[in-house]
DNA sequence: GAGTGGTCTAGACCACCTG
DNA sequence: AGGTGGTCTAGACCACTCA
């Protein structure tokens, strides 16, 4: 075992993803057993127990009790996409971001929101609004609210140096979030606010994030459509 | 231990995550060891193990020889997402697919097609594009450039019941993907074979696909903005 | 140098599923 | 009913890295 540096689960699962991307078993085709593995490997089971199991967690092959491990049929592909804070994401790119505060109200939401926050009626919700630019250039548009009931400390935020994105993300780590991607036209506003012609192409990403039952805050963003890429691999 | 159904790992790291999340450690802080918690949860140092490295490869922690396991500092948001086959994501909205064969010809690619698919100049590409309904609408244009070099067999194939798509997934499963998200505006061609207005939004999905230093494939997958929503979550 | 995680073992019992 | 994966153990050695 452990020839080279790789260590024996690594080597195992490297070898055998080899020879499923080589056909050595086709999608669907039963390999062979990990005790069977194990011995051809010449390590204990549950060095191949590990590298199967990873390879079942990236999908890659399919396993069930008795019926044995068997190489998945690709019925679909999955990318993951990174969404970093915006400061980060613009610094990244080597330019200036700066960040303006555009509103920042106690408000009755609309019915809309109000059903995303999963609140009550008649309860305010903070509407926070806000530009981020590249270079002075506008990068996004962030329309925020945010559920006072479960994040009251909030209400105490001028959010005029911390953009909420970041202030929430440390106030509140750790949390669910559900993202809808889709393209949308600029109206008047947007595209005054984003400094685009009117009808311009804008990428839209709206996340509705929570933590338990609770839903934290709903976001929709908005980016001028040639000047956003979100990147994924996988 | 295995108080309950779950197995003692699972247990554990639920356990941890919850604690995390209640903030019993903040983000930056160090848990405790693998050996004192193996004593804590009475069991042995390989099910604590197991626990935490699932966290870290979760991003939730962040482990280190000598330096411990951290809570990981937020810095950012991942999502996943399924891009799965274009018949069974309109089937699965109880749509009736249908697809179009729009070209299917061999050609000399576009200089920027030709580096994405990293070919010789004076080297014919296949060029397949196709139009892929959901109940009579069109949902999404399908602009594609396969290698020929490394999939010598599409040239063989009409693609007028099998799509590309599929064809390709079959052939050549297993491969990784780049994918890039935007948003543009319809021009005539895409109007026209969208059925939408000129300048009306649309959701671009542009992918690149390889095996190993191979590029198999480039497409470009545009749907009408207002219809396709790209759901994650994470 | 020493403490922590990274990995491996050889055996065991169990749960589940398929034939 | 029996074979397969799912998990756990108690101990071991190693590799990395921080102080």
């Amino acid at each position: 075992m452990n020839k080279g540096r790789l260590s024996s689960f690594q080597m195992i699962k490297d070898d055998l993803l080899e020879k499923i991307k080589a056909g050595h078993w086709l999608p669907g085709e039963t390999i062979p057993g990990e005790e069977s593995l194990a011995v051809e490997y010449g390590c204990s089971r549950m060095t191949v127990n590990r590298a199967i199991r990873e390879l079942a967690s990236e999908g890659i092959v399919e396993r069930r009790r008795k019926a044995g491990t068997r190489v998945a049929l690709q019925s679909g592909r999955s990318a993951k996409i990174n969404i970093s804070i915006v400061r980060k994401e613009i610094e990244a790119r080597g330019a200036t971001y700066r960040y303006v505060l555009l509103e920042n109200e106690e408000r009755f939401p609309p019915e809309g929101v109000r059903a995303k926050l999963s609140m009550k009626e008649k309860e305010k919700a903070l509407h926070v609004r806000c530009l981020h630019f590249a270079d002075e250039t506008p990068y996004q548009y962030e329309d925020r609210w945010i559920n006072l009931t479960r994040v009251p400390s909030a209400a105490q935020q001028s959010f005029e140096d911390t953009n909420p994105n970041e202030w929430l993300i440390q106030e509140e780590p750790f949390l669910e979030a559900e993202h809808v991607f889709s393209a949308q036209l600029a109206d008047e506003q947007m595209a005054d606010l984003l400094n685009v012609q009117i009808g311009a192409a804008l990428f839209v990403i709206e996340r509705r994030t929570w933590q338990g039952a609770d839903t934290i805050t709903a976001v929709k963003l908005s980016h001028p459509g040639d000047s956003y890429r979100l990147v994924s691999r996988g």
